[in-house]
DNA sequence: AATGAATGAGGATTCATTCAT
DNA sequence: AATGAATGAATCCTCATTCAT
């Protein structure tokens, strides 16, 4: 009778443990040993299904970015209104921040690491440009809809939206209590789209 | 006779040097010995002006936001036009960042040292909230002037504007050949102030 | 009706995969992980019939030894003339090596195990006592048979001429290329049996 | 006023503890830590020295070598008499040995590395091609003159010649007791030149 | 003022060994 | 009998900091 495969289950484990230390020393301070505690395993435990600190810092970034980006992948194939989905996508960001902003930390960490560690550069300029390809898509749609004044630069914008929202987050994460994130951002989108607008 | 005082002098080229090292390999991985190598100078040398590393990261942080916060600063008591001087806050972001968009490793770095380090924190949150208040005043004269629509949220803008530059020279670090980010700046300014106007 | 005693067959092969890992890597370097994976074993069927690394190492060394001290005695008793038998233990000493030259690797790592360990020590002085002890039997049957000069030291001139031996294969298994070491074999013996005869 | 310098002084004495920590433990199982202990520095003290382990093993073997590697050169060039030289050669190969046979612990381990680490194998194979090199010449010299027979291999008889006292001493350091290593020496290669003599 | 040799705590990683299943 | 996940002691190396000169 072979026992029950844990792999997954460990692996989960350590990984919600990396987050957590992550989270509280940074991806460079955090110590392998830290983890394993969070993860209740010895220092062993974690190598036998982790090569080593950098891999688990990898797996972590994937882990924190896949969600949002299957979303956001699922957005570019939708048929409805399109002010209905640029609404939809502010809110699911709004809506993933909120539950869980202190993963913001480690977003912040990753945008450090990846000035250094080309693999990490590399994870996350793909996550950046799956959000420029929602966004500019959507855009271009709202050009050809005739809903937005067709001069405008669709990828120019998709950067400047994802760049507003993103240094929102960091102005908060670095100062929540001057910062009221969500109304920035409602306020900030709302203002953006207006600006598309051909009739506005 | 005593020798002519050469603290300043050798203290400004510890600064710089530092600031090579730590943009080549962040604040972490950066070693006091390269430091002090790059500085022409032996480690003690460095020593003898700077308490530690710790100092050493804190000053150059100062170091890096003191000119641009006086600019900002200076805007605020300037009497010309408000679009002027809004375009010409746009403007002069433009052109630091053109100059020395190297830094921005730093920047990125300093975003991760503020969540792990209160000091730090306390640095870039002065520098931020100089921003906004020069954002939301002028957009408070905005209003004042019948310029802008007076159901805006002065304070919300000002971090969604600056949120805005930021995350665009964000994406750009990561993956330059990505992002115009010159591009994106104006696109994303004049949708955003656009989207502002009383009468577009 | 119990299942077949298959203790032996695994012993067998675990030596097996021991002399193969052993002899990439090295005893020190050998892991015990690669050694079960070689031997088609989880780690704890290795140390179900081994104790440790230890013994392991042990055993290999009995192993490796035991066909070599078989044959040396049996030429002790054996009846034939002695240039004979004496050609005959170089040319099986020639043959052994050529079969297995990798071994040597082997040998070359007990040498220095030697040093640190005394159990293994021991067996390493056991089996070079018995060829020394064939080869000094040797000579005296040859100075008593009146072939050799009287004035020899059996003792000594077979710790030549096993040295000898040894040290030929040591400088081949060093640099192979410069050291033709079946040459040298017979062209040292040749010499140095040469000049022990009475009438050379 | 500079303070004298030390390297080298440095350097000797971390080389004497390494000598002495690696004789007695090995190369593998040798410490870092015992070798700052030796040489009476901390750990870090040595690393300032030596880049690590490898690069400290490698000076060991270079030190250990290189006085014989010169006095063997020094042969090819002398002027007297072969035989004398030979004995000379002979000779100082016993008192070498006489006065540090315990270095011979650190040899054996050499052999062991050379099998797994390709520069410490092409350390060691200069060396003994060095010897090689001038036993062979004086073979030569010795056919030229009519002293030898000249159906001899010189290569082949330098390797033999070189292998037995190489083996001989791997004896005496495996079972001092049971090994009359100078005896064996002498009887051994006496046997071996009078095999070599055209008219012995 | 300045040097740079020396310190030593800290942290990642390895691997022989164990043991619940 | 056999598995292989888990342990944790051991060890190499780094680097901020100190201090005698």
């Amino acid at each position: 009778m072979p026992r029950p495969d844990v792999s997954d289950a460990r692996r989960a484990q350590i990984i919600r443990a990396a987050i957590a230390v992550f989270q509280r020393d940074g991806f460079t301070n955090a110590r392998m040993a830290d983890i394993a505690q969070e993860a209740d395993l010895s220092v062993g435990g974690v190598y036998w299904y982790y090569k080593g600190k950098q891999e688990l810092v990898t797996d972590v970034m994937h882990h924190i970015f896949t969600t949002d980006l299957e979303r956001m992948r699922a957005a570019l194939d939708d048929e409805r209104p399109l002010l209905e989905r640029i609404n939809e996508q502010i809110d699911s960001f709004i809506a993933v921040y909120r539950e869980s902003s202190e993963l913001r930390r480690l977003v912040q960490d990753m945008y450090a690491q990846a000035l250094i560690d080309e693999e990490r550069r590399a994870i996350l300029a793909e996550y950046m440009q799956a959000f420029r390809t929602v966004m500019a898509a959507m855009t271009r749609q709202g050009i050809e809809q005739g809903l937005m004044r067709p001069d405008l630069d669709p990828d120019a914008l998709a950067t400047a939206l994802f760049g507003m929202f993103d240094g929102i987050l960091m102005q908060h994460s670095i100062d929540p209590d001057a910062v009221d994130w969500e109304l920035s951002f409602r306020a900030g989108s709302a203002a953006l789209i207006g600006g598309l607008m051909r009739h506005p």
